[in-house]
This record gives structure tokens, C-alpha cells and sequence, in this order.
DNA sequence: GATTTAGACATTTTT
DNA sequence: TGTCTAAATC
């Protein structure tokens, strides 16, 4: 048995943790501290040493990918052969949302729950709110369905039913009620299951449920969980049950770096922890592995404003490092320039793209950078943009794939009775609806009624005969089909293909190629042994693009300038990184201006962007913001003031960024279009390839374009950047 | 049934 | 200001 490859890489206090003896434990891990690690490690500790079976670990993540990095680490430190997927060790490790779900397909009867019931994703639950508040006759105007979702979801996370809600005299409040009851109702029919239902339900299951709870009890010795911090009620209550025998809960977080709690998180977790598990220790991590100390100091600086935590004080025994900067910027297009400036330097002199990332609070901000990073041609990539599985095309293939599965999904039913066009309007649909709700069966049966009654005309009748019949022969084709080739199927016989090839709406081709890509998906989804007991392989598969809809385009390799919230860079690192839009209004933002509690999470959030830096950290601000059309002249973020000066530098202007003159309005550069093609347009050259706009110059006979042509072309080489006169060139627009 | 136009709206996000 | 969605129109 080989302990000092457990022990060797830890510090004394990781090692304390990782080999403290079988109780309820918190580790308070600062940034960089390594969390990861001491989690790791530990679970590997407890098999190896004191002979735990896999089978009775439990650890939980917030992220499919972080308990996917965390089983590749424990296989990787216990020599378990990759590639052996979860099933062979045993261990329980996924997101709370992935184990739940498992739980309730085990256990579909008692949670009360049908064998087949799907999971809804977000978009899903939307649609079935809007369904929902037209049948209630309610008004979207006056009950914002995205109001009323957050509503619902709220009182979930809190564990509360609509049955567990006080009469109220709010008018409000019993609306929302009402419509929470009839939305519960709904989803009991149709076999519907959100993502805070998940919770909700599984926490149910065990506590409701004797025999079950204490399977689990006695299953799972060890519990184990990541991001702490970022828990809600549901959640927590769901550990206490699960641990409320031999109160070994291992838990890691920080509360510093809580920036969930808008989103329902509760720090008071942590504290409430403590009490309800006497027994436990606590260890703080505090050595920094990832920054410099400059970098600390200043985080450090910002994060010891707030009142209320827990303490730990992070250090490091690397250097000082070097100081970081601030750029006062002219607006914001100065500002971009700067950091693509910066960026330019950074990879003349030492190297990768991959180092570096922007990080700002909001998603919006990121256009200015994308314009000015594509005009000097470097390689980035934004984070937070659709999932594969969120995308139209494939929402549409997948309902197709649950119908299939489930007739009764009315869901599905409604999203594709009519896409592609096949005929059938608003008014057969609105009379289908009609008879599901007077009958109360699903769209699907009162689909085979309304035909079935004859009084529809020829044109209806015909397409929603045709519409069943190809669900009806789908179903039978599917039947003994691989899963890729039932994907394959649906893809090919629902003519969805056709459908978005030949529309000439934009990114019809890149939807064509995203079908495919399913096929393609579905071929490597792996089938977990593990999960097997109820379930078809098709089910598995649409459970998966549920909970694990942004797996996909996860870890490309590409060498790229990282663009991200604050909120996503969470766990991560980079060498140099840019903290945008420091000022008053946007970071923090405004809304959180008035409220300590919330001005303490944005600090919070601060600090967590400070401390994804390893070597440097270039903070800016426009002194003039353009900002939903208006001029806006904001004050530097208060955070900044929060800075020691001695790590700090302001960085001066160079020449070459012109500051216009306060009287004369700044000096526009001509980039408009004089007609047909715009900046960061899609072209294509018969010769060149295929490529982007960067740049338009020039009137009538004179204009002439930039392009960066990115296709490879016959050499097997990119043409790279040109510049071509309109009048010449035979351009055609993408 | 597709295209156009008007209007709302605009933190943060994973599952 | 720009984007996205929903209703209006041909």
C-alpha cells in the first residue's frame, strides 16, 4: 500500500484534514488553497488506508465538470485503469441534481413519481409555465411567466409545497400560490420533473421513507462535499438526512467566495454546520499556491471589508511579484483597445493565449472586446453562450426522441406537432388542446380523438393524421434500433434537416451540422451500467442532455483569449488576468448598490476575480461608459479604493490612443458600411475561403474591405488577412 | 406561412 | 443602443 503517494504532495494542515478520523468535518479552503485536493485525497485516504469500500463514498459537485475532474483524480491516485467508466469503482460521485435523479429512478414508486417521468430542463419549465398561464386565463403581461418561474423555483429550493403555503390576504401571493398548485398538478400528470423538483423530490424520498433512508445511511459511510458554501436549503437538508446516523459529512468551501446567494445559496449553511454537527473539526486552509503576494495582499485588502466572516487570511511563501495595474480609460472603446494592447505585449514576449482572461461582471460587456480582439485577428473564446443542448435544433430533435419514448409528453407534443410546417395551424392545435383539457388526457390522445370525430377539414385532417402516423412509424422503426441510429432516424424521417437547410435562415448550415453532431453524440454516449435498473437507453440519453446539457463543447484546446463573467471564472486560473469595468453601477452593480448584504456578495465576487490571477492583474474603468444607448460617466468602483497604493500602479495613456479634446466630439474612424456588407460579417471568396469582416474603408468605387479569411484554401493554408476592393472582388454574403 | 416590424428589456448561472 | 421575442401583415 503505497500512503506517501496519498500524503507526500500535502501541506501539514491538508494533511491533517485528509487523514483526521471519521467525523463530521469543514474545511474553510481559500482560493488556491487546494481544495480539490484535500477532497481528493481524502476520499482516496479512506479506501486505501482505512479500507472504505468505493461503494459507501459519496461526493457531491455543483458542476458535471467538476465531478468529472474529481473521479479522474481519485482513479488516477488509486491506479484504477481510465477509461473504467463509474461503474466498476462503485463510488457515488456526481452533482446534486445527476444523484438525486438517480435516486428517483430507483425509486420511482415510492418517490411517487412515474417510471418514465423525464426531466425538464429550464427552457422546458418555461414553456410549461407560459401553456400553463393560458390556461388560466392569466395574462403574461400582468404574470411575467420568467417571474413566475423564479417564484416556483424559489419556494422549491426552500423545500416548500404549495400545500405548505399559509393562506394569505396578498392578492399577489395567492395568484402565485394558485398558480404554483396548478403548475405542481401539471407536472404530476404529464410526468414532468424540474430541477429543483429533483431536489425537492429526493429529499422527500428519504424522508418520507424509512426503509429507504436507512439503505442510504448505511450505504454511504462517507460523505463528501465541494463548494460548500454554494448549497441551499434543499440541499443541506438532504445531507443532514442522509448523514443524521453517523454524522460523517465532510464538507469544503469558502465562504468567502459565496456568490450564489441570489440564486437561493446560503452561507448560514456553514454556520448552521456547526451546530448541528457538534462533533466536527474545523481546518482552514490558508497557504496560496496560485498567486503572488501582491496579488493576495490586494485580495486580502478587499475581502477583509466585509463584516461577518468566518476569517482565514491567505499567504503565500512565493514573492512578491509584480505590482498590479490600473488603466483609467477614456470610454470603453479605449479601454478595449488597452487590454488588446496588453495582450499583444503578453504574447510577444512570453507566449499563450491560454494564460490570459478577461473577466467582467456582466455578459454584455464582452462585445467591445470581441470587436477589438477579431480586428488585431487574436484567438478567443467567450464562455456563457448557448449550450449544445439548449439549441433549438436540437431541443426540436430531442422532443421528437421523448414523444417517441413517451406519447403522453405534451411538452414535446406541442414544441414539434408543427416543426417542421407540415400544416398545422394555431386553430387545430388550439382544438386539440381543447379536448386534452375537457377529457384531461394528454395532446397526444386528443390529437387521435379530434381526428377520430371527422369534423376537421381535409387540409387539418390530412396533416395531423400525417403528423401521428410519422410518430406512430417512428416509434415502430425505433424499436430495436442502436441508440445512435434511433437519434439517426429521427434526424433523417422528421425531414428536420430539410427543414433548416433550406431555410436561409442564419446558422441554417451550422444547425444542419449540429443534428449531425447529435448522431455523433449519441454514438459515444456511454451507457452507465450503474444507472440501468428502470431504464431504456434512449431515457438515459435524454436524462443526460438534461443534466448535462454544456458538456459538449467543454474543454476545447484551442489556444484562446478566455472572455468570462466573474461568475463562471470561479475555479479557475490564469496567468494575467484583466478585471474590466471597475466602477460604480456596473461592478458592483447598481442594483446591489443600496444593500449591505448584497454589496457583500459583489465584494465577494471581487475578491474571487482577484484571486483567479497567478501572476498579474490589469484592473480598468471608462470614465465614459456608453451604456443602453446613453452616456454615462461613472465613478471608479468603491473596490478599487479598497486596494493598498503600495501594490498598485496606474498605468499612463499611450500616444497613439487619441483623447479628444472635451469640446470636440471624439473623432469617428470609418468603419460604417456605405452599403451591403457590415463589420464582423460572414463572407466567402471563391479563392480565399471563407471568412470574417474586419474592417470597411472607403465611399462607392473606392470601399474596400478587410477580411480575415479563416478556411484552409487549396495549399491546405489560410489566406489569412487581406484587404480587397468591393468593386473586384466577388464577395458573397454567409 | 414567411417576413417584417414594433416593443420590451437590459446582473450574475448550473442543473 | 442592440438584441430578442411576439404580434401584425402580406
Amino acid at each position: 500500500m503505497d500512503i506517501t503517494k496519498i500524503l507526500d504532495p500535502l501541506n501539514d494542515v491538508q494533511r491533517k484534514a485528509v487523514t483526521a478520523p471519521s467525523q463530521a468535518m469543514l474545511v474553510l479552503a481559500g482560493a488556491g488553497s487546494g481544495k480539490t485536493r484535500v477532497l481528493v485525497h481524502r476520499i482516496a485516504w479512506q479506501i486505501q488506508v482505512e479500507n472504505l469500500s468505493p461503494h459507501s463514498i459519496l461526493a457531491v459537485t455543483f458542476t458535471n465538470k467538476a465531478a468529472k475532474e474529481m473521479r479522474c483524480r481519485i482513479e488516477a491516485l488509486l491506479e484504477i485503469p481510465a477509461h473504467s467508466t463509474s461503474a466498476p469503482s462503485g463510488m457515488w460521485i456526481g452533482t446534486f441534481h445527476g444523484i438525486a435523479h438517480r435516486l428517483l429512478r430507483r425509486h420511482a414508486n415510492q418517490a411517487k413519481l412515474p417510471e418514465t417521468f423525464q426531466v425538464m430542463d429550464t427552457s422546458d419549465q418555461l414553456r410549461v409555465i407560459k401553456r400553463l398561464l393560458d390556461t388560466l386565463g392569466l395574462d403574461e403581461t400582468a404574470w411575467p411567466p420568467r417571474q413566475v418561474q423564479w417564484h416556483i423555483n424559489a419556494q422549491k429550493d426552500e423545500g416548500i409545497r404549495a400545500r405548505h403555503t399559509v393562506e394569505t390576504a396578498d392578492g399577489y401571493q395567492r395568484q402565485m400560490l394558485a398558480i404554483y398548485q396548478a403548475y405542481e398538478k401539471l407536472c404530476d400528470q404529464t410526468g414532468l420533473v424540474d430541477f429543483a423538483e429533483l431536489l425537492l423530490r429526493a429529499h422527500e424520498l428519504l424522508r418520507d421513507n424509512p426503509d429507504v433512508l436507512s439503505f442510504y445511511q448505511q450505504r454511504f459511510r462517507q460523505v463528501h462535499v465541494d463548494e460548500f458554501q454554494d448549497t441551499n436549503t434543499i440541499q443541506y437538508a438532504w445531507l443532514r438526512l442522509l448523514t443524521r446516523d453517523n454524522g460523517n459529512l465532510f464538507v469544503v468551501g469558502d465562504d468567502d467566495q459565496s456568490i450564489y446567494g441570489w440564486r437561493g445559496a446560503k452561507i448560514e449553511n456553514i454556520y448552521n454546520f456547526q451546530r448541528h454537527y457538534p462533533n466536527h473539526q474545523v481546518i482552514k486552509l490558508e497557504q496560496n499556491y496560485r498567486s503572488t503576494g501582491n496579488i493576495l495582499k490586494a485580495a486580502n485588502h478587499i475581502i477583509s471589508v466585509n463584516e461577518g466572516r468566518m476569517g482565514k487570511e491567505l499567504w503565500t511563501d512565493s514573492g512578491e511579484g509584480e505590482l498590479l495595474s490600473l488603466y483609467a480609460a477614456f470610454n470603453e472603446q479605449d479601454e478595449a483597445y488597452f487590454v488588446v494592447e496588453r495582450i499583444r505585449a503578453w504574447i510577444n514576449k512570453q507566449g499563450s493565449h491560454n494564460d490570459i482572461a478577461i473577466l467582467y461582471r456582466s455578459n454584455a460587456q464582452s462585445r467591445q472586446f470581441e470587436e477589438k480582439l477579431m480586428i488585431a485577428g487574436i484567438p478567443y473564446r467567450v464562455y456563457g453562450g448557448l449550450r449544445f443542448f439548449d439549441r433549438v435544433e436540437i431541443k426540436n430533435a430531442l422532443a421528437y426522441l421523448r414523444l417517441i419514448s413517451n406519447h403522453d409528453d405534451d411538452s414535446s407534443f406541442e414544441r414539434i406537432i408543427n416543426t417542421p410546417t407540415r400544416g398545422i395551424g394555431a386553430k387545430t392545435i388550439d382544438d386539440i388542446r381543447y379536448i386534452a383539457r375537457d377529457q384531461t388526457i394528454s395532446l397526444w390522445k386528443a390529437a387521435i380523438v379530434l381526428v377520430n370525430q371527422r369534423n376537421l377539414s381535409a387540409r387539418a385532417s390530412n396533416a395531423l393524421t400525417g403528423f401521428l402516423q410519422l410518430v406512430k412509424q417512428l416509434t415502430e422503426q425505433a424499436q430495436d434500433l442502436e441508440l445512435y441510429e434511433k437519434v439517426q432516424l429521427i434526424v433523417e424521417k422528421t425531414k428536420l434537416i430539410e427543414f433548416y437547410q433550406h431555410a436561409k435562415m442564419d446558422k441554417g448550415e451550422e444547425k444542419v451540422e449540429n443534428l449531425e453532431e447529435l448522431v455523433n453524440a449519441a454514438k459515444l454516449f456511454e451507457f452507465d451500467i450503474e444507472n440501468e435498473e428502470n431504464l431504456g437507453e434512449l431515457d438515459m440519453f435524454l436524462a443526460h442532455a438534461a443534466l448535462e446539457s454544456g458538456d459538449m463543447q467543454g474543454d476545447d484546446f484551442e489556444d484562446c483569449v478566455q472572455l468570462m463573467t466573474l461568475h463562471s471564472a470561479k475555479g479557475l486560473e490564469f496567468k494575467l488576468v484583466f478585471l474590466v469595468g471597475m466602477e460604480e453601477g456596473l461592478f458592483p452593480s447598481q442594483q446591489s448598490v443600496d444593500d449591505a448584504g448584497r454589496l457583500e456578495e459583489e465584494r465577494r465576487l471581487c475578491y474571487v476575480g482577484v484571486t483567479r490571477a497567478m501572476q498579474c492583474v490589469y484592473f480598468s474603468y471608462a470614465e465614459s461608459r456608453r451604456l443602453y444607448g446613453r452616456e454615462t460617466y461613472p465613478r471608479p468602483s468603491r473596490f478599487l479604493r479598497e486596494i493598498p497604493a503600495e501594490c498598485m500602479q496606474e498605468v499612463r495613456i499611450r500616444s497613439h490612443i487619441n483623447r479628444p479634446v472635451t469640446t470636440i466630439a471624439p473623432k469617428k474612424i470609418p468603419l460604417q458600411t456605405t452599403g451591403q456588407y457590415k463589420q464582423g460579417q460572414k463572407v466567402s471568396h471563391e479563392k480565399f475561403g471563407k471568412g470574417i469582416i474586419l474592417q470597411i474603408e472607403g465611399e462607392g468605387a473606392q470601399e474596400r474591405v478587410q477580411i480575415n479569411f479563416t478556411t484552409p484554401v487549396d495549399g491546405g493554408k489560410t489566406s489569412g488577412v487581406k484587404w480587397l476592393m468591393l468593386a473586384y472582388a466577388k464577395l458573397d454574403a454567409l
